[in-house]
Order: structure tokens, then sequence, then C-alpha cells
DNA sequence: ACAATCATACCGAACGAACGGTACAGTATC
DNA sequence: GATACTGTACCGTTCGTTCGGTATGATTGT
């Protein structure tokens, strides 16, 4: 089997576990690869198999975010289109965000923090655009996009803490109209 | 030395590397204390240790944080007040959430999640009664109160992934004002 | 057409190192 | 002399990683 067909498996252990908590033992039986055979995919071993899970996020975000922001629609369609997105992918609360998990661990955030900080920087940058076209001061429109991305980490970290997903369902809803204030 | 005293380097090494990251040997490097003295002072091991961090957290929550919000003043000065001594416990943002750290590490959450739901409603319940008492609607008090929370978390986690804490310290300014709007 | 070669996918077994945890003989303090 | 504490050596286990190798199937040379 090739190799991108195991990174969504690598994907939800590693969101699950996080980087130390995940072991070769838990992705071989997940897998189904022996170990051995883990290393003929990925020979950097754990580090690269992090990568690549965080790899398939950041395209996630290339793909499916970034072009539903840079239609030419109107705001409050593109941020509804870009929540229900986010919403799918984080299967309604239920998944814990990759990012997350990696930046909380000061161990793993070393290896993969250009990464992360690029995924950040560009989500608000989109939503800023998008406020920005829509006649939005820059400094409010970038505020907005950083508040959005509070926003969506925040109900995960609350979300799983309370393991209520209610919480994070209503940020969800609530958001387009939010970023759309007084536009 | 006594048990408590090496409670605050606990905390401060499971914030910073998790509860799988963190090993004895960092505890007993950071501590000075050798393994025989921490099994003595932690008969628990590993996972006594992270409660007695956890604990430590909860404890500030309720004498530092929920007497502020008990106080019958003005909610603006309240949250304030809140924020301030929240910013002062996150360091202006440099320190990790202890609690964001152990929810995301699935075989950790199960040992803490008490705990760390325990804290997050409360903490809510107490934001949501000073708008109570202020005359805000229960349901709105409710949501406003988890959204605090959501802010708080989620501006860690943005702070951090970007290595710019001016986001943490944005937030935390603006939320007193945000938790009073039209009150 | 047939064999030799090669690339790919995979695995069992083992490696040294580090893990969390324990046993015990001390030393310090009162 | 009892109690609180600690240094050292050690336990079994699991960690991430590596090695030598097999099975399969396409590619090539003749």
């Amino acid at each position: 089997m090739s190799k991108q067909a195991h990174v969504p498996t690598l994907l939800k252990l590693f969101r699950q576990f996080g980087y130390e908590g995940l072991t070769l033992s838990k992705i071989s039986q997940a897998t189904g690869l022996g170990k051995a055979s883990l290393y003929h995919h990925f020979p950097g071993g754990k580090a690269e198999m992090a990568e690549a899970a965080l790899t398939q996020v950041n395209q996630w975000l290339e793909t499916c975010i970034l072009p539903i922001l840079n239609r030419k629609v109107q705001p409050i369609d593109a941020f509804q289109a870009m929540c229900q997105e986010t919403s799918h992918f984080f299967q309604e609360g239920q998944n814990s965000c990759l990012w997350a998990v990696l930046v909380l661990e000061q161990t793993s955030d070393d290896l993969f923090h250009s990464q992360i900080s690029w995924a950040f920087a560009t989500w608000i940058e989109a939503i800023a655009q998008v406020l920005v076209i829509a006649g939005l001061d820059e400094t409010m429109a970038k505020q907005r996009g950083e508040d959005a991305m509070i926003a969506i980490q925040g109900a995960l970290i609350l979300s799983h803490g309370l393991k209520d997903f209610a919480p994070f369902q209503r940020v969800i809803k609530q958001l387009p109209q939010q970023l759309c204030q007084n536009i």
C-alpha cells in the first residue's frame, strides 16, 4: 500500500495522543504495518511521520479553506462556508487540532514551529483580506482574523475539557456574524 | 525540604512538556531531588505529581480568581481584576495552561478529566453569576462565561503558535469590556 | 520466451537507551 | 533511638531505531 494512504491514520493518532504520547507500537497496531515497514515509508522515523500528518493539515488549509476565502462572494457567505468546512474537519468539535497539540509540547514545537506559525498566520491573513476588501480597516481586520482563530482553538479546548461539544458548535455558528459586525 | 515546596516546579514542568513528555529524570534534575526522594513525597509516582500540579492550579482558581468574582463590586472592576490576575498567572501569555495541556493528551485526560472539567465549569459559572447579578439573562451570562474561557485558552494557543504574545495581551485587555457589553 | 535484475512493500528479531518504579542501606534531625 | 529523608544500584518493560531478509511484480537483456 502507498505511503500516503497511512497519513490520515497518523493524523488521527498524533491528534489523539500528542507527539510524546504516541508510540511506534500504537502506530504499528493502528496501521497494520510492522515497525520496520513504517521506517521504510518514513525513514526519518517518528518525526517524519508527525511532519507528514502536519503537512496533511496544512494542505487541508490550502486546498479547502483558502480557496473559500479567495472567492469573490459576500463576506458572510465566505465565512459561513469556512465555518462549515472547519466544523466538518474537526468533526463538530470531537477532533482536536494537531497545531494546538504540537504547540503545547515544547519538545515537538521546536521541530514544527515554522509550519504551525505559517498555518496560523496564513489563515488569519486570509480572513483579514476578506474584511479589508469589504471595507474594514486593516488593523481591525487582522484583529478579527486573530479572534476567529482564538475562538476556534479555544472552543476546541473548552469542549474537550468539558466533554461537551455544544460550546464549539455554538462558536462556529456565531462566528460568521461576529466577523461581519458593522461592515 | 517540604513536599509543597516542589509543586511549583512540577507545575512548570508539566506545563512545558505535558504528561507523557515529562520524565522522572527531568523532574529529578529540575527539583534537585533523587528519584527515591520524589517517591517518598509522592508515593503514587508521576500520576500523583501531576495531580499535585493540577491541584495547585485549581487552588489558584479558588483562592485568587473566585474571590475576585464574588466581591460585590462593579462587574467591570471585577473582570478587570480577574484579567490582571490571569495575565500574571500566565506570565503575559508565556506560560501555557496545564488544563489545556492535559486535556489534549487522551492518555492523561482520563486521569484528570474530573478536576479539569470542574475548573472550567466553576470559572464559567462564577463569571456568569456576576453578569446575572448585573441583570443579564442567565443563558447569555453562561455564554459569556464560556466565551471568556474560550478567549483565554484560544489566545494562549495562538500566541504560543506564533511565538508572539501580543494577541494574548490584547485579548486580556479587551475581555472586561467585552463581558460587560450592553449591561 | 525466459531468466536476470531491480524496485517496492513488508516483516521478525533484535539493539542500546531510557522509561517508571523499587529495595535498601545509609545519613541527618530531633 | 525513632523518624524523615536520600544516594545508589537495580528491576522489568518499553521506547525509537536498525538489520537482514522475504515476497511480489515490473523491467530489462538476450
